[in-house]
RNA sequence: GCGCCUGUAGCUCAGUUGGACAGAGCAUGGGAUUUCUAAUCCCAGGGUCGCAGGUUCGAUCCCUGCCAGGCGCGCCA
């Protein structure tokens, strides 16, 4: 019979932490077995969550109500008995049964105040590491060589980013891989291009717009002319058959690309473990086919072989073209089956727009017709779309990523510059930049992936509100407050004294303080980084509203001391969280 | 036709996977700065949660059917 240790202390120093939220789902099991040993207790959700409302405490249980029927007892009866036996519980407060069955619990504050103190101690602010040994490769951005990035890339590379610092913080080795568009039937028609309407001065100039522009005229001629269909046709047949000329202008066309694309997420501050574009993976494709066929997975089709997933209940998928060409099926195939071989992770993610669900369906199914043991995960977010419609390269009203980016850092500077006129201006680039792609980051990052998302410039480069500005201001607030207390109390450290829950504000942000390993949990459980930005939000908000109502340094000393501390740690979690979603926090705006 | 997704305040979106009176931001109106950064804070108005049924002690959430929109459905990725 399990019971509550009297003498379990939460200011024990271990790692990794429990989290507040599994102390107390862990008590509540305990309390649960206890009054109802002969029950058959594990169907039922036994959990302590935040509570919907600060006045019903910090966190609830609901467990008694779904309990009511297999135990044959009335909910109320059975919350009853609960609180009772957590009744004596020294890291509880007050536990209270309120409307139908609701256990209510609220922390001791002075348990409260040392979590966060051991919190503030700890290198990963208590939180969990379930990846501890564990890898996962996460496939993200995924450009095609040679078109522009626009702005709807940018969901792709920033919430596949998010999820990789997310789950690094969890413990998993993550290797995030760009998997480019750098194969296909492109290429026949953008080397035709290439011969005969290339503009060499514009390439240097602008290499991927150029890039693009032939690409079109080609595109053009072939639809019109049979005879350039044939051409183009003929090059990539050439390319494919290893012809160094076509090999080389190939080559150069992923350089150039790469180039620029680099530029961007070195702006973004986004970066890869492996680049390994698709055509990384053509030699195995003719082996893939085999070992579909000798699984008797495919068969053909008007001359193109074809896999038929009708136990899946999934339309057919086909995995080589009647010209003999692959398809990204198989490719995608070949990828994971190195991906096995060569990492054996523990799991792969795969970020793209939800166009491609039917797709990943599809893959993922003949991927364990063939072996293949990994879990494998589609993260799919919402496209990207103007109040007006569709962006669309065609018809020009696609925004280029350089260009959202490039106004972005241009409003901010305008901000800074007004705000602190006396920084120097090179530090005020610097911080321009940081706010800047922060904004347009947090814009995309803060939204569930699942819906669409209408771009606005308003929206993209909103600076106040629930933005990653305020955030980033939130933080400086505080950088400021420390280093103005160090430097009139030079002889003081404010890490030395205990956090005082002495306001409810202060109370407040310690609630949201101790969540917040558990929102890195549930951010990644979900593949949500929204969450996590929605928690720093509130957590922001939650101390703006504490800095404007509570004294700090001039705070009587001890009192001062203590609040300056528990700011020190909203700053803490702050920049890590902000970290996590990888946007900067600059000391100063 | 079939499949996936979406529909919540004037606008843009949350809503802890079935819990307590549905929440933010923007916009609108009012207020706060001799004080630690006003990119801030405080207050106010604003809702048939697309519609209609059903399951449940309890539904924005689950089921069914409609309506509206987006995306996809054998040689593009």
């Amino acid at each position: 019979m399990p019971t509550v240790n009297p003498s379990y202390d939460i200011t024990i120093k271990h790692t990794p932490m429990q989290t507040i939220r599994d102390t107390l789902t862990s008590r509540l099991r305990t309390a649960f077995a206890t009054a109802f040993p002969d029950a058959t207790l594990d169907a039922l959700p036994i959990e302590a969550i935040p509570t919907s409302d600060e006045t019903f405490g910090d966190y609830q249980c609901n467990a008694a109500m779904a309990a009511a029927k297999v135990l044959r007892k009335p909910p109320r009866a059975i919350a009853d008995a609960i609180g009772r036996l957590l009744q004596e519980d020294p890291l509880l407060a007050k536990v209270e049964i309120a409307g139908p069955g609701f256990i209510n619990l609220s922390l001791n504050d002075s348990a409260l105040a040392r979590h966060l103190e051991t919190m503030q101690g700890d290198a990963n602010l208590g939180i969990p590491q379930p990846g501890a040994g564990k890898r996962l490769i996460l496939d993200y951005s995924s450009p095609n060589v040679a078109k522009p990035m626009h702005v709807a890339h940018i969901r792709s590379t920033v919430i596949g980013d998010a999820l990789k610092r997310i789950y690094r913080a969890l413990g998993y080795e993550v290797l995030g891989d760009n998997h480019l568009g750098d194969w296909g039937t492109q290429f026949g028609i953008l080397i035709l291009g290439y011969r005969h309407f290339l503009d060499p001065a514009a390439l240097e100039a602008s290499p991927i717009d150029e890039l693009q522009r032939i690409y079109v005229l080609a595109h053009q001629k072939c639809e019109a002319e049979p005879e350039w269909r044939d051409q183009a046709r003929n090059e990539l047949v050439k390319l494919q058959s290893g012809d160094p000329e076509n090999r080389a202008l190939w080559q150069k066309f992923i350089d150039l690309s790469l180039l620029e694309f680099n530029q961007i997420y070195a702006r973004l501050g986004v970066s890869f473990e492996l680049v390994r574009g698709e055509s990384y993976y053509n030699d195995a494709l003719p082996g893939v086919i085999d070992t579909l066929q000798k699984h008797g997975l495919i068969r053909e089709s008007e001359g193109a072989l074809v896999a038929f997933l009708d136990e899946e209940k999934l339309p057919p998928c086909i995995v080589r073209k009647s010209d003999g060409g692959y398809n990204y099926a198989t490719t995608d195939i070949a990828t994971v089956l190195s991906r096995e071989a060569e990492f054996q992770p523990d799991g792969i993610l795969y970020v793209t727009d939800e166009r491609q669900q039917l797709h990943f369906r599809q893959f993922f199914a003949l991927a364990r017709k063939v072996g293949v043991k990994t879990p494998l995960r589609h993260i799919w977010f919402g496209l990207m779309r103007l109040p007006e419609g569709l962006l669309s390269t065609r018809k020009g009203t696609a925004i280029k990523l350089e260009r959202l980016l490039d106004e972005a850092e241009k409003r901010a500077l305008e901000l800074v510059q007004q705000a602190s006129p006396d920084m120097p201006p090179e530090q005020q680039q610097a911080v321009a930049r940081a706010v800047g792609i922060g904004a347009v980051k947090y814009a995309d990052l803060s939204q569930n992936p699942q819906s669409a998302i209408t771009f606005t410039w308003e929206k993209a480069l909103a600076m106040d509100g629930n933005s990653a500005p305020y955030l980033q201001y939130a933080y400086a607030r505080i950088a400021s407050v420390r280093d103005k207390h160090n430097e009139r109390f030079p002889d003081v450290d404010f890490l030395q004294e205990p956090i005082a829950l002495d306001s409810p504000q202060a109370r407040r942000l310690a609630v949201r303080l101790a969540r917040y390993p558990d929102t890195v949990l549930d951010a990644a459980n979900q593949d949500r980084p929204a969450i996590l930005a929605d928690a720093l939000y509130d957590l922001a908000q939650t101390y703006s509203s504490f800095y404007q109502n509570v004294p700090f340094l001039k705070a009587e000393p001890g009192v001062r001391e203590s609040r300056v501390r528990l700011g020190a740690l909203v700053a803490q979690v702050l920049r890590h969280g902000l970290d996590l979603l990888g946007i900067a926090t600059p000391e100063r705006i």
